[in-house]
DNA sequence: TTCTATGCAAATTATTTGCAGCACT
DNA sequence: AGTGCTGCAAATAATTTGCATAGAA
């Protein structure tokens, strides 16, 4: 635990409550650990704490910052937030489940990096999303979870 | 032009003006064809039309429900749509101009059919998007163009 | 005439900001 | 006391919806 708090430390940000229940919030979310603001909060109000929604937004965006989490701006309105493990890897959405499986692929990441370069540019970051549904489903892209 | 019309009915949409002077905002947005409907909603009110912000986007939605527009969402909030290619492109946006740059990788596209299909799945769409930045240039991902 | 489509304003959803009070140094 | 952090409410931004009327077939 003192190794949470001095993650936040490191960030520049003072170990404080919210950021400390939020932090764990994130690392406790095992089976998705995919999640909005939205449920950020609702779990926050669930475990009796008093943390306003403004407040949930605010640390997000902090450790956003600081590198501690990461962003995704999948389809659907929403942005969902994920502790940023040190490798990186890309998203498979589940039209049918709303499941979010995570992948890396070797052979896509050199493309990209020679897709950019080969039009004169640098790779700084990119957004790779596959959207699927278990075979013989007749989910479409359309009807994309709202959850 | 009355092509542009057999677009409408074929999707079952009256021939209506709104309708009609979008379609070809779409189609004469040649330098940069990925418009919001904020663009689109400026650009007629330039032209004179007295169309109004909620057409447009109930308009632009049922262009895409018909296949004709695809709906894209890129960071930074809002969407874009741009007039649906026969063939299939993913993008990569320059985090300096904004510019929307398109390209096609039959790896990539293979890759990503695999991918899925490794996992049980069965791929039904993607969305793929590099964020580049010229040689040379600072710009990180944070600074996104909000334009 | 019979529906469909549209304009406008009000409603929603996701997220941000202003501000007064509290906490820690 | 000083500066950072928080809750709450109000403010935005993007998009959607309700409703009475205008327009297409």
């Amino acid at each position: 635990m003192a190794d949470k708090n001095h993650e936040l430390r490191k960030a520049g940000l003072k170990v404080t409550l919210p950021r400390v229940k939020i932090l764990q919030i994130l690392e406790s979310a095992t089976d998705q650990h995919h999640l909005s603001a939205e449920d950020v909060y609702k779990t926050l109000l669930e475990a009796g704490e008093d943390v306003g929604l403004a407040t949930v937004y605010r640390v997000l965006t902090q450790f956003e910052s600081a590198g501690l989490v990461v962003r995704h701006n999948f389809d659907g309105g929403h942005a969902v937030f994920e502790l940023s493990h040190e490798e990186h890897h890309d998203h498979m959405v589940c039209l049918e489940s709303g499941e979010i499986i995570e992948f890396f692929d070797e052979t896509i990441e050199r493309r990209q990096q020679e897709i950019a370069e080969e039009h004169g540019y640098e790779l700084v970051d990119h957004a790779l999303v596959l959207y699927v549904r278990p075979r013989g489903s007749k989910a479409t892209r359309q009807e994309s979870i709202k959850k």
